[in-house]
DNA sequence: TTACCTGCAAAGTCTTTGCACTCTT
DNA sequence: AAGAGTGCAAAGACTTTGCAGGTAA
């Protein structure tokens, strides 16, 4: 099974790297779109895939949202507002001797993890002191 | 809004304390759709909605995957395992302070945070050696 | 020419919602 | 009796898949 090179993985590519990190699927298709209005979001999800088998990109699963696909960047955890359910970058130390806390393994055999803070972002707290604001006016 | 006290609300808590912990929904349902066969799906997830408002069971999310439910316990992480996609619970401290090590939190308001392991459980490392066992005879 | 890739539509998984009916209170 | 809760079906969000036609090599 030899990978073709074709226009639309390359757009797929070239899109998750200009939107930086955390770009659903649904944003990479819409971004693309704009531009070559016959892609269609099937042909978006594939490439997504290929590039993660490929190693191109990395795959980010969070709970309750939809998936979100990086380019390939050092190790960090991430921070997801409950309000609008954006992602950011938590500046914080990789933690990769971790699983050496764990006390007793149970005969899983661990090979990652991941980190998922929870919180409002500044954009939302914002909105949230104009609101209370305009609320007791 | 008052609630009303319903035998299915009940069976819902019942089950979910009787799986112990990490129930999705369906398996709740089919859990209980044994014994009461007229209930329905979006009866449980109404349910589940509402003991969760309720503070009687907890919602965990989980990427990749069905929403899981627990009654409620101590803090603890969880590891999933990539092939049979069960959740187990990780026998580690939790780390109540780990958002002091944020070195910068740009404006964001952090409430919480979960870890999430993978890797591979026991039974599937098990059954993996079997399939290698055989593939090699 | 081969067989991988695409666009489209349909289906699949998990969850929520609209509606009329049924219960609790 | 009032209105919260239920069952059912439909819809909604996100993702995958089947298929016929297109295209890279």
């Amino acid at each position: 099974m030899i990978r073709r090179k074709t226009i639309q993985c390359d757009l797929v590519l070239q899109t998750v790297n200009n939107l930086r990190c955390h770009a659903t699927a649904d944003e990479i298709y819409e971004t693309i779109v704009k531009e070559h209005p016959r892609i269609s979001k099937a042909t978006v999800y594939r490439n997504l895939q290929r590039l993660c088998e490929m190693g191109e990109i990395r795959k980010r699963e969070f709970p309750g949202g939809a998936d979100r696909y990086d380019h390939i960047c050092s190790d960090h955890y991430h921070a997801r507002c409950v309000k609008c359910g954006r992602v950011f970058d938590v500046d914080m130390e990789y933690m990769k001797d971790i699983e050496q806390s764990i006390r007793d393994d149970h005969g899983f055999i661990f090979t990652g993890h991941d980190i998922i803070f929870k919180g409002i972002c500044k954009d939302c707290s914002n909105k949230q002191q104009i609101y209370d604001a305009d609320a007791h006016s």
